[in-house]
DNA sequence: GCCAACGTTGGC
DNA sequence: GCCAACGTTGGC
């Protein structure tokens, strides 16, 4: 079992969004960068733990947790033309894309903000803090434990 | 809205 | 395969 950090801009979707829906799947379709993309082929695995961060907002945060109900399989979002994820690149049969389905998992009892995790000695090493572009990033146990903690999970 | 970081593209 | 140009992300 693995932990994830998965970004969202929540104008696209948010938390919220995930929470209307509780115990249905979500397709996380949309991920147009190879490194984020062969997390989510390769490594992200039924059972694994993620956290919902909060994007390109004044305030960036994670929100809460989800969980992944379906491991990597190609994004047909790429095939389709109307979609702004359209990638003519990608085919059904030679896929470039992936995408995983996730369920909502439990809301923050408090937001923790992108200025506490940078404060938190603790958590320096998190990817999120060193390669902040990265929409898809892994979360060592140590990192969601502590985390959790701080949302008053 | 600005801009730094950084990923992608394409000429050579 | 290098690297300059360009586009995108995302914090501030």
């Amino acid at each position: 079992m693995n932990y994830w950090l998965f970004k969202s801009e929540p104008g696209c979707f948010s938390f919220d969004d995930l929470r209307q829906r509780p115990g249905q799947t979500e397709q996380w379709d949309g991920v147009r960068n190879f490194q984020a993309r062969n997390f989510l082929r390769d490594q992200v695995q039924v059972g694994d733990g993620v956290l919902f961060y909060h994007s390109n907002i004044p305030d960036p945060h994670i929100a809460g947790t989800a969980w992944v109900v379906r491991a990597g399989y190609p994004d047909w979002t790429a095939c389709d033309p109307t979609s702004e994820h359209f990638d003519p690149k990608s085919s059904a049969a030679n896929p470039i894309w992936y995408m995983v389905d996730v369920r909502y998992g439990e809301p923050f009892k408090r937001p923790v903000s992108l200025a506490e995790l940078k404060s938190h000695r603790l958590l320096e090493g998190m990817v999120l803090l060193k390669r902040s572009r990265l929409s898809i990033q892994p979360v060592t146990p140590e990192e969601w434990s502590i985390i959790l903690g701080l949302g008053g999970l």
